[in-house]
DNA sequence: GCTAATCTAATCAGACACGGTCTGATTAGCCCATTAGC
């Protein structure tokens, strides 16, 4: 259960293609992810993720090599103008209300699928799984905050606690993700 | 040990209804996010 995603082996030709992507430019849009898994025959997602993983090793060897770039010329492109496109962003995916109703379901039991989990309820709902993830971090990530501006009143401060106990269990040990059920008003829409 | 996968938190931006809220998409991570497979 909350197994992982196997992981992704790029080969040295579509290492190179992404390479040179990222050297072009660190920030591409949604356009140039999709082109790009096409030519290196793998999920857009997964693009995503390689250029994510990319720019953070990218920023820790600029912060150990410093002024490194002006001396040797290279790596002049990737300065501070360029920004991430917000131009070329993924459409936003609208979710109708039986769709929702089936993620929700699956939130209540368990915050934090694995992919096996994510993969039945894209089919399910006739969604990339990409989506189904991505969904789940913004659920998660507006439970932890609307749970810190609940109101004072008395039996959510106690549903709170219990919540709280099950929720944190979870996130301190990764491998004991909370599978109770974590009722919230978010389902108001 | 390297690096793909995953996480939280913050932020941007579209949709809906007409100023603000909700929520999907994207990003950083800072004594340099953490976890875990190969």
């Amino acid at each position: 259960m909350n197994q992982r995603r196997s992981r992704t082996k790029f080969t040295e030709d579509q290492l190179k293609i992404l390479i040179k992507a990222f050297d072009q430019n660190p920030y591409p849009g949604y356009a140039t992810k999709q082109r790009l898994a096409l030519e290196v025959n793998t999920d857009e997602s997964r693009i995503q993720i390689w250029f994510q993983n990319r720019r953070a090793r990218h920023q820790c060897q600029k912060k150990s090599e410093p002024d490194e770039d002006l001396e040797s010329g290279q790596d002049q492109d990737h300065s501070e103008e360029e920004i991430p496109s917000r131009e070329d962003r993924r459409c936003r995916t609208s979710y109708s209300s039986s769709q929702l109703h089936i993620l929700i379901e699956a939130f209540t039991n368990n915050p934090y699928p694995g992919i096996d989990t994510r993969e039945q309820l894209a089919k399910e709902i006739g969604l990339p799984e990409s989506r189904v993830q991505i969904w789940f971090q913004n659920r998660r990530s507006r439970f932890h905050v609307q749970r810190k501006r609940e109101p004072d009143d008395q039996d959510s401060e106690q549903r709170q606690d219990q919540d709280q106990a099950l929720w944190d269990e979870g996130v301190q040990d990764p491998t004991n993700r909370p599978t109770g059920c974590l009722c919230t008003s978010l389902d108001s829409g």
